[in-house]
DNA sequence: AAATAATTGTTGCATATGTCAACTAAATTG
DNA sequence: CAATTTAGTTGACATATGCAACAATTATTT
């Protein structure tokens, strides 16, 4: 066989391998098992359990530094503000965060992480190291920092479309 | 400021930058961008619309190649059987698929793509590629490797768990 | 063969999430 | 002051996940 039919079919096969499992699939798949297996960790280890979502925007309000609003946190994370206030009611509900009237604008609410909701967040970094600590078992750091990049990279390039 | 001061404020930041945004969050954030973008354009593309689990089952039904029955979907997709029976359902409404009761064992349901659910899982795939195209804009082909080669290698580890 | 167990699919229920539209209260603008 | 904008809230509806109980069918045991 020549080189060049070769390397044709090698390229074939590539494409082929990426039409089989589409690029968001395969993704898909390596989250679901996260998902799955952080939150059978978390079932079995935290004290207090609360879902993906809540858990990310309670660490997003935690990270943010100045006054938080509701609608500032339906920008970060992109979704409703609806489903941002229901989001913000379960983890009240839960006692994680709280609402304070803003006093100078009334209409707004400024949202606070209470004591227990830093304890959970500090919970669930660790469980999530930790957890990350096994799943890279194999992998070189050069791997790892390329998948950060290439990830970061996609989500920018997803942003502007 | 001693070298090795320094290299441990190194450690440390780079510790605090994996603390500040967990891994999860991380490729969470693109796959949130990414189905963002996607819904988007198949909204405004596609002839027929159908979320993205629905497509993943069936597309996964359309890759297996003996009798695919309704149990074994649950255990590909890693779901609940009544969860895979509701996807079914939608499918097989919007006449995806069909529900053919096997011969020889009267329990089970054997599940086949329709044409419609052909042309279907066509048009998404050939959305989905030309997607990745954009998305991968800027990133070398070596890169787009790395980063597949990890995600696969992690979900392996995290099936392990 | 009859009784028992296991398998497959189904249903009900609870929770979580996402999106849209209408609405209230408060602040801003003309 | 009237009209508009903004922040938050609520209700309605669609999608998705997981658990437990159940029915029908098949397989196994006695």
């Amino acid at each position: 066989m020549s080189t060049k039919l070769f390397y044709l079919r090698a390229v074939l096969n590539k494409k082929m391998e990426k039409q089989r499992f589409p690029f968001g699939m395969i993704i898909g798949r390596m989250m679901h098992e996260m998902g799955r297996v952080f939150k059978k960790r978390a079932n079995e280890q935290a004290e207090i359990k609360i879902p993906n979502e809540q858990f990310a925007l309670l660490y997003a309000i935690s990270l943010k530094e100045d006054d938080v609003i509701q609608k500032d946190m339906a920008e970060v994370m992109r979704k409703d503000k609806s489903g941002i206030l229901r989001l913000i009611d379960s983890l009240e509900e839960k006692e994680l965060i709280s609402r304070v009237a803003d006093t100078k604008d009334r209409r707004k609410n400024c949202l606070m992480v209470t004591k227990k909701g830093k304890e959970v967040i500090e919970q669930y970094l660790k469980l999530m190291s930790e957890l990350m600590e096994q799943l890279q078992q194999g992998l070189t750091a050069s791997e790892m920092n390329t998948f950060y990049k290439v990830a970061d990279h996609i989500k920018s390039n997803a942003e502007k479309l």
